[in-house]
RNA sequence: GCCGGCGUAGCACAGUGGUAGUGCAGUCGAUUCGUAAUCGACAGGUCGUCGGUUCAAUCCCGACCGCCGGCUCCA
């Protein structure tokens, strides 16, 4: 691109970084009586936090952008200066920015205080910039919002303009295309044209009710992954959606986690709790069946729903929910076969996430964090063991220093989907602590009681977000194993329906998941109907394919599959989900 | 929860201090028509909910519910 950009990443920062700066300079400009808080480089842009007496309305921002756009033709040199302490906080009391006072307040003795000049702009900042204002080649203002003084809840609340920049035009215009293609694929925009799924006032926000469309989609995956979890020796258990209080207070989830579990409610003088997690009731279960070390390891399995209280400004479409389905287990096993067990749920991952194109992936281990419960000793076997069962993999992962949870070590999965986004999916962790809670042990080989330990872990994370992010991975347009409808088996006139009839039944048989549409309408319409729902197979059949015994296919993208015998299309598909649910 | 925006028929959207429209979908009728929209008629809304201001509110004000963009949070 620039053939003077050595590094080009940290350049595109550094002109982002000056793009805020110009961004502080228009508001300035335009509204003198607005404070400056900060203006960092972000990942795909820049922000500038401000503190103005009224909002910035979208007349604004026009009005703003353009005023950078004349800052930008200005070409004003972007000039470091070093001051001493003294000079800038005269600098800063004379401006009146109290946000910068208090950053300058902030920086370390020994580190050096620098600001910068454009024309008539001076920002607090240790850099480093472009050297002048007329790199910024695109510039475009995206949004605003509120935002806590330093991000904390509490403090003065902050305006916050978001842009972006790039070097040239071209660029910025390929970002808001593909800003757009985001917005196209958004699951909740998919989900309601493909009538997937709906949250509805009357029944609560973050409560997702799933239309057939998405439940049919929905039991593809949880066939699958029973499947998969039956091959890999675990056992399917089911638990109750709430358990007495008692019991979250014994598991420690009431002290811990209190702030985001609903209230409790009162049943004939005793209280009880909505589940936010599955874990106790699994651990009642390996009480109440397990007592010898012949019966481990072993792994109850749940698809479980558990509610959690989320704040309402959180909430987002599947992706952030308060009532969600949980891919959930726990092995439980000896401390000696950590390595192994986990090493079978790496390989369970790939299983379950290949075949839904989640290729590429990074791996973090997360090491013990700050006031952690366990013993030192615990801790070692079990991030060693971690570590192990990843390098045997053969798995590349990084350490995530300190980002374990309190009650043992884990290792995350972020999958990347077609449009290079990252997605945490899978988790396993160790944990030392539930098992000493419930007092869980089984008799050793030379007879003596040992404590067992927990492995959770989920490789979806949960059916309702894991399916928000298919939606928009895929556009809505699942392949053929997974669509909500395979094949569609439009008719010409109605003479045609009694062949079209004995197919369905034939498909349906099979396992087929199809529908007809019989409707004294033209053929265009049935077809531009069936393609606006993303069907991945259309079958015609009028009085050709009627005396021939045949089909005539026409993919969902438009192209046409010709007549084909309508058995040997229903036996592709059959070979199709035989491959998809790893039938076969 | 916080800051800002928003909430009109199933969906996408107009609109006004004197109780509302358009397109698609729906229903009915006609059409039986071969690869992305056949024609016509009809019907459909206590304008998110509750309260207030007003002779009169969908429109103004307040609270609540929900949605959107962020912040914060995310065991």
């Amino acid at each position: 691109m620039n053939p003077t950009t050595r590094e080009p990443e940290i350049s595109l920062k550094a002109l982002r970084h000056s793009a805020a700066h110009v961004l502080a300079q228009a508001v300035k400009r335009l509204f003198p009586s607005a404070q400056v808080g900060i203006g960092p480089a972000t990942e795909e842009g820049f922000y500038y936090d401000f503190h103005f007496e009224r909002p910035f309305s979208p007349e604004d921002l026009q009005k703003i952008e353009a005023e950078m756009k004349a800052i930008i033709a200005e070409r004003s040199p972007i000039v470091r200066r070093a001051l001493s302490r003294k000079e800038a906080r005269d600098l800063f009391s004379e401006k009146d920015e109290p946000f910068k006072l208090e950053i300058l307040h902030g920086i370390p003795e020994e580190s050096e205080i620098t600001v910068y000049d454009q024309g008539d702009f001076t920002d607090l900042c240790r850099g480093p910039h472009v050297p002048d204002t007329g790199e910024i080649g695109a510039v475009k203002l995206l949004s605003s919002s509120g935002a806590y003084w330093k991000g904390t809840e509490g403090n003065p609340s902050l305006q916050r303009i978001y842009g972006t920049a790039f070097p040239t035009q071209k660029e910025l215009d390929d970002y808001l295309v593909h800003l757009e293609e985001i917005r196209q694929r958004d699951h909740r925009k998919l989900g309601k044209e493909l009538g997937f799924f709906k949250t509805l006032d009357e029944n609560g926000a973050g409560m997702v009710l799933w239309l057939p469309r998405g439940a049919r989609i929905r039991r593809v995956i949880e066939d699958i992954w029973k499947i998969r979890h039956d091959r890999h020796g675990y056992q399917y258990v089911y638990t109750p959606h709430i358990a007495r209080l008692d019991l979250w207070k014994k598991s420690g989830h009431w002290d811990f986690y209190r702030d985001s579990m609903f209230s409790p409610m009162e049943i004939e003088g005793a209280e009880f709790e909505l589940k936010p997690m599955n874990c106790p009731f699994h651990i009642l279960i390996f009480k109440e069946s397990i007592q010898s070390y012949r019966d481990l390891p072993v792994r109850f399995a749940e698809l479980g729903t558990v509610y959690r209280y989320e704040r309402s400004g959180t909430l987002h479409g599947l992706l952030r929910v308060r009532g969600f389905t949980q891919d959930d287990a726990h092995i439980f096993c000896r401390p000696e076969d950590i390595a192994t067990e986990i090493g079978k749920v790496l390989k369970l991952v790939d299983e379950m996430l290949l075949p839904f194109g989640f290729t590429n992936r990074s791996v973090y281990l997360s090491t013990r964090p700050e006031g952690s419960v366990g013993s030192d000793e615990n801790w070692e076997v079990a991030t060693r063991a971690l570590e192990e069962a990843l390098r045997t993999s053969g798995i590349p992962y990084e350490i995530d220093p300190g980002e374990g949870v309190f009650y043992g070590p884990k290792i995350d999965m972020k999958f990347h989907d077609v449009l290079g986004r990252t997605w945490q999916l899978s988790t396993i962790q160790v944990d030392f602590n539930l098992p000493e809670k419930f007092d869980l042990t089984y008799r050793d080989v030379s007879g003596k009681d040992v404590r067992p330990i927990m492995i959770h872990r989920a490789l979806l994370g949960s059916v309702e977000r894991f399916f928000g992010i298919l939606v928009e991975h895929f556009k809505g347009a699942f392949p053929l194993w997974l669509a909500p409808e395979q094949v569609s088996i439009l008719t010409i006139a109605d003479r045609h329906i009694p062949y079209a009839e004995k197919i369905a039944r034939a498909l349906e048989a099979s396992g087929i998941r199809v529908t007809t549409d019989f409707r004294n309408e033209k053929i265009g319409l049935k077809i531009r109907e069936a393609q606006l729902l993303k069907v991945p197979q259309m079958w015609i059949v009028g009085d050709r394919e009627m005396k021939e015994g045949t089909v005539s296919l026409r993919h969902r993208d438009g192209s046409p599959g010709g007549a084909i015998p309508w058995e040997s299309a229903k036996s592709d598909i059959e070979n199709e989900n035989r491959s998809g649910l790893a039938l076969g």
